[in-house]
DNA sequence: ACGGTCTATTAACACGAGTTAGAAACACGT
DNA sequence: ACGTGTTTCTAACTCGTGTTAATAGACCGT
């Protein structure tokens, strides 16, 4: 009966059963022509017998590299593992990893705080989702020396970036509103969190609202004449959110939302309310989640390449990590798909 | 100008800028009652100044702790995250790792082998998933003494595992079909894999196999009886495989898939050959995940507790890696969720 | 038998931390 | 002045691996 508890067996133990020294343990794992085929054997057979393997986090420590890439994130993992977004962007990720050989650590905010989770996580280099407000993450990134890639963020100067142009995506569903003769437009935005007071709008949700806003100064119009509702993005804020915009005294002819699933909150908002869409209402989402074609009807929204964006932040990722110097700043376009869910005004 | 590729900074670094030893340094992070007040804050100082912070790596093998979990996967990552399945499994146990501050590692076979990934992966515990087949995994985390949870196995004694009771639910599905009364009915699996020839069936494939058999022995019926497809676990899978089977000289009337992706596709099949779900046919798909409620109709499936599977696998994890001995194997229960797309035959 | 070359093997170090035992410095009471 | 006790710091070890420099040994030709 071998015990369950038996103590992890080292190259030492190996070295000491073989009756040769811990080097030779280890050149005949890793270096072959360094020493004799039949001591090699013997000390594999030995290896073997005693289910000797290397520990892994004594190699990462020698070698000074993990074989993986972090992924720093701005929320804890169950609300990030809702998130269809994330699973896309995973994808996406996840081909340069398999093209690699890589494992991928998933590292939430460590007591809240995304800093605080980086000096815990081994790995050879971190995408960094959703920075919206630094505060220190890039410092702490640079003088540690990790390689790091920022998404979804405002890059500062010499960092790699990918983002995407929401403020293009948020112009053209806005104009196609207008095209369509919509001037009574509500906007249903996700939470931009406690920053809002200090920074302002930062990152996606400030580009997608500059788009808006420019859209509409084509048309004469400024944010500040439309309503405005800002709640968390879950499909139930939305639902409230569409039927409390109904109530107002002159309703919307027009809902833009700032994400799919405020946009099919929206939805049954409106069926609950007996309103058509989009005879009565237009509702646009963003995204281009897989539910915006599920939903009836289906959802006009402004699509964005989520996993071409966690491929590209993966291969900047990969190149800075084997040191290129170059600091490329992508921005991927988005499209706007027009579906049922948008109609002409009457 | 502050060098971009300064060398990290080590503790010694620090030691050596504040005129003390290397332990003073340590100490002062972690042990301060055994340090000075004031040579406490003057390496603090230095450290800040220095932008100090102590490696991941180093750290973790000293106290032979890596703060993550590890998740050993049966299918490279891009597959993995394009499942909706999974990512409801990340949420459970993500809920774990949030609770107890861990990252979560996603391990993917290593050159087509869970087996290699094992000894590259720095966790304090592994959530082997869908280890149908055992190629030697079990005996490799067992005698590296690396405690481990099988989830969707067929797992041997003294192992703690987390399974669904996957017989029951098939078995429940289809006597809801033969209660419809419906005799014709086909399968369409998804596949089972190059082990099938070798091994048979196994893990929860084969339970769901035995569920179906077992119901159908009820009513008389045989396995052999029914035309059976199996094909890759797709949604133009299951669309080619339902239209093929209505090609069959008797055309099945009720359609049993083994995931609610074949369903969709089966439904979309249907669509297109003018086919009336279920008036001239009734279909049910396994796990009740999202796109379920979304398709029309709606889907009657079997729902697994995916969520909950994921958050019991970690806290068996957590527990074996407090040393806890048992070996808790727990069996999760299923529920048949009847909607829109089964009914009486006609 | 001897110097030389070549090969198999090992001792010693590096990676970067945490930790134990003990030395040095100082205060105190007698 | 001496022993005792306390505080403050450090030398030296640990974790488990990979790698370099040096040693021991075999083999060869003359």
């Amino acid at each position: 009966m071998s015990g369950p508890t038996e103590s992890r067996v080292t190259s030492k133990d190996v070295a000491a059963a073989a009756g040769v020294s811990r080097s030779a343990v280890s050149f005949a794992f890793n270096d072959p022509a360094k020493i004799a085929d039949s001591t090699r054997q013997r000390i594999l057979a030995v290896a073997k017998e005693l289910g000797y393997t290397p520990n892994p986090v004594a190699r990462m420590l020698q070698q000074g590299r993990t074989r993986s890439l972090g992924v720093l994130l701005p929320q804890d993992l169950p609300q990030i593992m809702e998130n269809p977004y994330y699973s896309q962007f995973f994808v996406g990720l996840g081909q340069v990893c398999h093209r690699e050989g890589l494992t991928l650590l998933l590292t939430p905010p460590l007591r809240n705080s995304m800093l605080k989770a980086i000096p815990y996580a081994a790995v050879d280099g971190f995408v960094v989702c959703g920075l919206e407000v630094d505060r220190g993450e890039v410092a702490e990134l640079r003088r540690r020396g990790i390689p790091f890639v920022l998404v979804d963020s405002d890059p500062p100067e010499g960092v790699p970036s990918v983002d995407v142009d929401d403020q293009a995506g948020a112009r053209e569903v806005v104009q196609h509103l207008l095209d369509l003769g919509h001037r009574r437009i509500a906007v249903i935005s996700f939470d931009p969190g406690p920053d809002k007071e200090a920074y302002g709008y930062r990152g996606p949700l400030a580009r997608r609202m500059a788009g808006i806003r420019e859209a509409l100064a084509g048309a004469g119009l400024a944010m500040d004449d439309l309503p405005l509702i800002e709640v968390p993005c879950t499909r139930e804020d939305g639902y409230h959110a569409a039927k409390n915009l109904m109530l107002l005294d002159e309703p919307p002819t027009a809902l833009v939302t700032l994400s799919d699933i405020l946009a099919v909150g929206a939805i049954d908002a409106m069926h609950d309310l007996g309103i058509d869409i989009p005879g009565q209402i237009s509702i646009t989402g963003f995204d281009d989640q897989p539910e915006a074609a599920w939903v009836r009807p289906r959802l006009t929204t402004v699509r964005q390449p989520i996993i071409a964006k966690g491929r590209v932040a993966g291969d900047f990722l990969i190149s800075a990590i084997r040191g290129e110097t170059q600091h490329p700043h992508q921005v991927l376009h988005t499209v706007l798909i027009i579906r049922e869910s948008t109609g002409p005004i009457r």
